[in-house]
DNA sequence: TCTGGGGTCCTAGGACCC
DNA sequence: TCTGGGGTCCTAGGACCC
């Protein structure tokens, strides 16, 4: 059976979302911000065309933006988030076989669809998406997962295409890669393309006709994966279930400065409240929990940054347990006096829950916590995050991060559901 | 004043084994 | 003159992705 994938991508998609429920920013420029309103993370097509740069920070650009009459939002991944998922069940229906790889993606396995008429097929996956949800896509197909991205990106750029493409005939392909940079192929970034540059493959074309040997040799066994994978040999399957995180983080900048060793404290607490949820959403323990602080790291001259890393005496997903630790640990690396910009949890080693070594006399106190650590999830998954807190996250939050410009929650929160 | 957050995989080198 | 030949495991760092 010839193996065929699909790559279905959200086009602008924060933006695309903010649009949905804010129709009168259709056509008209439009960025959304990452956390703490840092960096432009999203742009509308009029945006890009203003030559706004994707990671650009948002400061040195707020003039401009007024100028051109710019709109920008905060980042509302709670909005994001739910109209991914309405995206995504859409996209369940066209294939059996579906890996969600990311907020705005998904890789749908086609392959057994020989008897499809596969443009047609596509089209109506876009047609469909966008009248159940709003939400523009663009849909590429390949035999490979690297040529269905890039079948993807054939499909943006060009608007006579209307947002599919399907690869089909190898000349046309190869017409298409010979005015594609280099650095548009899935797995070559900053570095790779710096190499692959210097060599003189600068386009698709050149990188799949490249030498394999020299690849292999000079990047190793991706390289010369995607270079397999550009020429149709299909190496990167489908991931159908998303497999158990191996390490969890938990960081944010804050909106300003923090200088206490308590308003530190909290914003770890509760950055280790929001890990540990995950861990047990994932029915995981970890065994070693890492913490961070840090300055401004653009102010090189006073930059400060130290992390210790806490190796627990028995794996656990107990919040209470990862504080108490944490405050200790932070103890020793809090200096009186420094502008703190940012801190951070990591969670690691991480073990499936049944894999337990039990000690012969904590067990009634685990069990205990684990009855405990179920009750509040369930209460905070009912009632809103945050109905059960921790003390020490603390009420005021100083330190909690700038969000100035943030839509409503118009599908995840009754208040906020859109009035007509 | 202001510059995001969360992941995965691979490789090279060292320690150690028989 | 002459100095084996495999392995494994761990870690740090570097690459990549969105």
């Amino acid at each position: 059976m010839n193996k065929l994938f699909a790559l279905v991508d959200c086009n602008n998609f924060f933006v695309s979302c903010e649009r949905v429920f804010n129709p009168k920013l259709e056509n008209k420029p439009v960025v959304v911000l990452s956390n703490n309103d840092g960096c432009i993370i999203s742009r509308s097509n009029e945006a890009k065309s203003l030559g706004l740069k994707m990671g650009s920070p948002f400061f040195k650009l707020k003039d401009f933006l007024k100028q051109n009459e710019v709109t920008a939002f905060s980042s509302n991944y709670s909005l994001y988030g739910d109209m991914s998922q309405r995206v995504m069940s859409i996209l369940a229906k066209f294939s059996s076989n579906i890996e969600i790889y990311s907020i705005d993606e998904a890789f749908l396995d086609f392959s057994g669809f020989d008897y499809y008429n596969i443009k047609n097929y596509a089209r109506e996956i876009k047609r469909i998406v966008f009248q159940w949800t709003g939400i523009p896509v663009s849909v590429g197909v390949g035999t490979t997962k690297t040529l269905a991205k890039i079948a993807t990106h054939i499909a943006k750029k060009n608007d006579i295409l209307k947002g599919v493409f399907i690869i089909k005939d190898e000349k046309e392909l190869n017409s298409f890669l010979k005015d594609i940079p280099v650095n548009e192929v899935w797995g070559i970034g900053k570095q790779f393309n710096k190499k692959l540059i210097a060599n003189n493959i600068n386009t698709v074309f050149k990188l799949k006709n490249a030498e394999q040997q020299w690849i292999k040799k000079n990047f190793g066994i991706v390289g010369l994966r995607t270079i397999k994978e550009l020429n149709g040999l299909s190496c990167i399957s489908i991931e159908r279930v998303a497999r158990n995180k191996k390490g969890i983080t938990s960081s944010r900048s804050f909106g300003k400065p923090v200088t206490e060793y308590e308003d530190l404290r909290q914003a770890i607490s509760s950055y280790i409240t929001t890990a540990s949820r995950k861990l047990r959403k994932q029915k995981s323990l970890a065994n070693i929990l890492t913490i961070y602080i840090l300055t401004n790291r653009f102010d090189k001259e006073h930059f400060y940054y130290n992390h210790k890393v806490i190796k627990l005496p028995l794996p656990t997903n107990n919040t209470s347990t990862f504080i108490t630790f944490a405050s200790e640990a932070l103890r020793n690396i809090y200096v009186d006096g420094l502008k703190y910009k940012k801190a951070g949890i990591m969670l690691s080693e991480i073990i499936p829950e049944e894999h337990t070594q039990l000690s012969l006399f904590d067990n009634v106190d685990i069990k205990k916590s684990n009855i405990l650590m179920t009750t509040i999830d369930n209460i905070n998954e009912k009632m809103g995050t945050g109905t059960i807190k921790s003390a020490s996250e603390g009420f005021d939050k100083k330190w909690k991060m700038k969000s100035e410009m943030r839509s409503r929650e118009f599908t995840t929160c009754w208040d906020d559901i859109l009035e007509v």
